[in-house]
DNA sequence: AATGAATGAGCGTTCATTCAT
DNA sequence: AATGAATGAACGCTCATTCAT
């Protein structure tokens, strides 16, 4: 009898389900393998919890949604925690992904707006990843998991490479802390973001993303 | 015939207890009246919740810190959900207050620097308020109370206030969505002062206020 | 201070409400006296016990429909059930009263006619004391109260005392048990007035006296 | 992917428990199955309820006396009304069916004669049922779930069927109400039943039926 | 690999009752 | 005589978790 339950193989196949499969590999890939249970689950979670919060969410009603039971949710993940974080887990990493992508260019503060504008159309796209992140940290750092302070290190950290590229062609404000402004900037994107989905803004990344470069042009010219 | 639970008078008096006492109008004022117990349970709660969220906590941990009956909270307050509504409608009341009282200055810059600082050392007192509010508001627009769509309307609208005194001075860029600014602006504070307590980072509202400013100088100097 | 709390005069006075006050004997009445506040609570409790059940009913609820505090309640009565049993022993006087008054006919098979009639009609005006009687009756034995056991005794000999009478003027059936007899159209008697008042069947009391008297009839032909 | 809590098939199996078995189809019926648990816990909320009253009783005593634990009643019926009104469906289509047997007789007299019969036996055998419907059926018209509506129906329309075909073969008292008679019949069958139970009145069947044949050879002879 | 059934700790809430004023 | 405030025991219900099959 084999016991998974903490499954940490949680890559995407190539099957039609909403999460976003992992771009390229495709060579590497076994060909119908991967847990298609514990898509399903994934999917149904970051569906049912990016709207009722993740505590308020039970478990009962993933496995409903993916359409298993709920023992099966054991079975695969173990524990309602294991399986949020998972999911905390996955979609951060395709988004630091994103953003180091969307920031591929010569001029860095180009690039900069690239990696903005990345984060912003994730944002866009997977709502309630974000959602359930910001629910999960504002936890307070007691009931943290390693988890999620280790995906808050990746996301702050590429913002700040991003700025920190913008001091090998301008001349910058040497005044402002580069962490500061990271932080800064990593809030202007989460709140626009939220703002879009919760309070229904038809606000566009292109849109979004100006505040964030008058923040970035002040630094560059000063 | 006197039927609490939904108790509407919750102003503060001039005891000392943590949570902030409103300015003022002091000559109004019953002397030694004006519920205590209210007040004991708002600040038990606003120490509890902030640190373990509202949902996890449990109304008799509240109670138990307040030194009284659980049964008196649901005599006070009627309900957990109703308790945590005047919490956030009242720190949510000080805060705008704070923040038009920083933003005073004949100069629009220097009133924004306020404004936002005010806002900064609000939260840095009372950490807690925004880690409630935050956590409430994440849990989506389908679970939120008519109070937090209120609060945040209010606070969004005192950032637009400040900046559209702006344009009376200086030349603005006209590009601007003042909406988006103002969000973004919000999203700023909001993580830096969740950064600041969540992550321990010691640095001081006058730090914090920079990015903002970066951001406003490029505005209006566009 | 005085604590009446175990109150037994409870007899009304002439003020107006809606249970029945006690016909005749105003000479022997004290005038202003006897407890307007006991009153008051007993109509409240009366309405809406026989609206929601007794069990169902807070004191609270009573209290304020009366127009006074919860407190009120306790300094008058000392307790629900103290309550409610005072009501029930109130009532049930008045309804026997009403039977033997009705029954007064020289020929016996009009007073049976008359006795059945006067409870008919006096559950119609007082349906809320049927059901609330009914209610504490059904709790089963071990819940009974003195006052319940004797209540019933009172109204089933009432009863009684008429079937009995029949044998004086006609050929009865000797076979038939009174005892049982008596049970039995007390039983239609309820009944029917539960249906009418549960089921709005819109029956007058005329109508629903005639299944008894069928069997009052063959009981006497036989 | 089964989710109970809304159960309809609550049949009876052959095994020995104290509610009775459903007759016959015992073909169609699969063997070692059929809801065991549900079976334990109708019968101990039977038991239970019948002498303390539903509202009075807990889910847990019910719970306990089954040999279950507290979650396994809302697992297997999701709430405690829910349980309540499956019993008094069962129970009122036991003896529904058990009036309808009793009234197998070519001649309409002696069918109604069976059919009281079988209704006072039933009773007899099953107190608490009775004890039970009539607690909730006196919560008034507010409280009534539509079972109890049905059940109140099925019974007084098996009442009134057999009175009906009294007009076959006798001259009826066409001045009287046939489902004012039901009634009345209903409620002298009711109070005797609860009578012998409730007041450990050891009165036969046979002699109960007797006033309720009284009322009948009245109408019959008109 | 999956699941139906069961569990039990815990939570929000209710409400009869007490008591100082 | 009356009441506002407080209490605490108890209740209905939820839900993450376990486990035999």
């Amino acid at each position: 009898m084999h016991t998974p339950a903490k499954m940490t193989d949680n890559r995407a196949e190539q099957g039609s389900y909403s999460f976003p499969a992992p771009a390229a590999d495709a060579a590497t890939r076994r060909p119908g393998r991967t847990n298609r249970t514990q898509h399903k689950l994934f999917n149904a979670a970051l569906a049912i919890m990016s709207v009722k919060g993740p505590s308020s969410t039970t478990v009962e009603e993933v496995a409903l949604a993916a359409g298993v039971s709920k023992g099966t949710v054991y079975y695969n993940f173990g524990s309602k925690k294991t399986m949020v974080d998972q999911l905390l887990q996955y979609g951060a990493q395709l988004l630091a992904d994103q953003v180091v992508h969307g920031a591929q260019d010569d001029d860095p503060r180009a690039a900069v707006r690239g990696g903005v504008l990345a984060a912003l159309r994730y944002l866009e796209e997977h709502p309630g990843f974000a959602r359930l992140w910001i629910a999960e940290t504002w936890k307070g750092p007691e009931s943290w998991s390693a988890t999620l302070i280790e995906i808050r290190g990746q996301l702050i950290e590429a913002i700040e490479k991003m700025l920190q590229r913008l001091s090998s062609r301008y001349s910058v404000d040497s005044s402002q802390d580069i962490r500061t402004m990271s932080v800064a900037i990593f809030g202007s994107i989460f709140m626009l973001s939220m703002d879009r989905e919760v309070h229904s803004s038809p606000r566009s990344a292109e849109e979004s993303v100006l505040p964030v470069m008058l923040m970035i042009d002040s630094y560059i010219k000063a």
